[in-house]
DNA sequence: GTTTAATGTGAAAACGTTTTCCTAAAAGGG
DNA sequence: CCCTTTTAGGAAAACGTTTTCACATTAAAC
């Protein structure tokens, strides 16, 4: 039914080799024997079947992209992951792995059944049997939000530990001392585990004491925020300032406040991380830590390509960053003189 | 370097066809065989080549989608594809044509070439080239967010016509009569023209005037919504409420009116359209019209599965939609007796 | 007990390409 | 003018499966 290059070779008078040679040219073909085949292509507009060619060539120039969610924040890392991709003539292949990691584990079998030229894993939680697999398949793999340095497996993330540092510290010199936070789940290494650490580790190092009730966990959904909030609000003694491990937390912490009553950021002062559009949308806008996701994404497919060519690549990949300060802090003490 | 099945044939002492058989188990084979077949693929964990595997049963188990961009909308459908595709043992490819109309065609045909058994389009305005290009393909296409019925391509949409005229009169039972609209880019027939239309019919249709400065044309983001409010706010006469084609310029639009020192809904009301999650984190949270993507994504891939298996399907797909009455509306009259 | 049907198995063809291998012609060197 | 080297192009092998075909062997039918 579909033209085969056979059909063209016939139709052009050649071999199916000179066909070949002149849709690649991966070798010198006479002017004429040339003319003949483009010309003869043209007319029936033939396209070499792709899965054909991936049998031989090993290669598929398709890109696993293994992602435990689909929301806003995958969609921008997609984006970045596809740009470059697309621009190195690579297609994405998707696989939801709905927070599960044993999904993940297939997901990994099947795209090596399925031969992409290479993967980005956005894992959850990097297991022995995940190190294992990857090392196995012998396929290249890139990680994402996560830190996987034991394991000479690249990755690009972004130092969770030290911006929160910096919030901290930005949060006493506008003067607060009761702090608290609403954390991500702490099996998270990256987004849920080092910030809670980088708040806990830089709060006693200023000597602040952290109220035990002041915290609270949630799985970065704005729900989980609302409800984290309400929770830390309905005690007798409430903090000045929350520390949130996302935007969408915050938000959520934000609303929950508000609907008790409080001002943002006159009574309580919010901070989120991740600066996603959401954040400017806002009233007041969000003050938090700006982190490019589209950027994660195109990096990790940079780094992806250079395993893919043999090229040497760097195993750690730190994100930049940046503190936006926006509406959502109250400054109760004015000793900001310098910016940090 | 990996196992074939000529591998496994040969470590059981059997042919290769029989090993074919046990793993597709597509013919009975003797028992003692299957055992032993199954006994050496368990113990080296082989796994077919599914490009091979392609090749000759001309499936791949690969469903294309091709989306004008990624953002959150499109990762509420993708899920929703992904779900059901997943179900039904497929993987999805992305292709993002950075709403060019070209790259369109160009991803039609890179799906083509490699074999995807079937093919998600959300195109911004389907042209000749593509039904051509379509029809050609003999790949089974599925129509998102936009209606081809003259063509015989299914589609899944939402009416986008009716819920305008919907809030149109809901606004006026509210008492409002003043009504303004922030559309989208009318080359868009659905989510732009549509409900552009919808509004201008509706309030002839009910003897309302529609000022002209009223009205303004936005991209469906926040910034461009921002913006076209800020047109519309800058005349001596202003309206009393202004329908907005999508969520995302409405939340542009409302920010703009408190920028410039109105209330929301006291001073100006506002109504959007999609309910995506910033819909109901926004303060006041928005009226809206409800459209879930996830369905439009899940009921596309369901359509397209009946496709591909030569079932009979539906040409035309409307999707549910609902009225969501929230907080951006000013209830001005008092008639609101019974409920749309 | 013979004929027919059903069943299990392996060899080989097929899928649509790329690539290797070979041969014939052209080019170059003495 | 002969021998070697280069070049161009075709035939065929290869990629890793599934499926067809042919052939036994066994079971069923009369």
């Amino acid at each position: 039914m579909n033209l085969t290059i056979k059909d063209i070779a016939r139709m052009a008078g050649v071999s199916v080799s000179s066909v070949s040679r002149v849709i690649n040219n991966s070798k010198p073909v006479n002017d004429h024997i040339k003319e003949k085949v483009e010309k003869v292509i043209r007319e029936t507009n033939f396209r070499p079947n792709a899965v054909a060619r991936g049998l031989i060539s090993k290669s598929t120039n398709l890109i696993g992209v293994i992602l435990p969610q689909i929301n806003y924040i995958s969609a921008e890392l997609i984006n970045g992951i596809e740009g470059v991709a697309n621009k190195n003539g690579y297609n994405i292949i998707l696989s939801n792995t709905r927070l599960n990691p044993d999904l993940e584990l297939n997901a990994l079998q099947l795209f090596k059944d399925k031969q992409v030229d290479g993967i980005i894993l956005s894992s959850i939680d990097m297991s022995e049997r995940h190190i294992q697999l990857i090392q196995d398949n012998k396929i290249p793999v890139v990680v994402v939000g996560q830190k996987t340095t034991d394991y000479a497996i690249p990755w690009v993330d972004v130092d969770n530990y030290r911006p929160i540092t910096e919030i901290v510290r930005y949060l006493m010199r506008c003067g607060h001392e009761k702090i608290g936070m609403i954390h991500g789940p702490l099996i998270d290494k990256s987004a849920g585990d080092s910030r809670y650490r980088g708040f806990i580790e830089e709060m006693e190092r200023k000597n602040l004491s952290v109220n035990p009730k002041f915290v609270g966990e949630s799985n970065f959904s704005s729900k989980d925020g609302y409800l984290a909030m309400e929770k830390i609000l309905k005690c007798e003694d409430i903090p000045t300032a929350v520390v949130c491990a996302s935007d969408t937390i915050a938000i959520g912490a934000k609303n929950c406040a508000e609907d008790l009553g409080y001002r943002i950021p006159e009574d309580i002062s919010i901070v989120g991380f991740d600066d996603i559009e959401l954040a400017t949308l806002v009233r007041p806008k969000l003050t938090t830590v700006q982190v490019c996701f589209e950027t994660m994404g195109s990096k990790a497919m940079e780094t992806l390509l250079q395993s893919i060519e043999f090229k040497p690549v760097n195993i750690e990949n730190y994100l930049d960053y940046r503190l936006i300060i926006r509406d959502s802090v109250k400054v109760v003490a004015d000793d900001l003189g310098t910016k940090i």
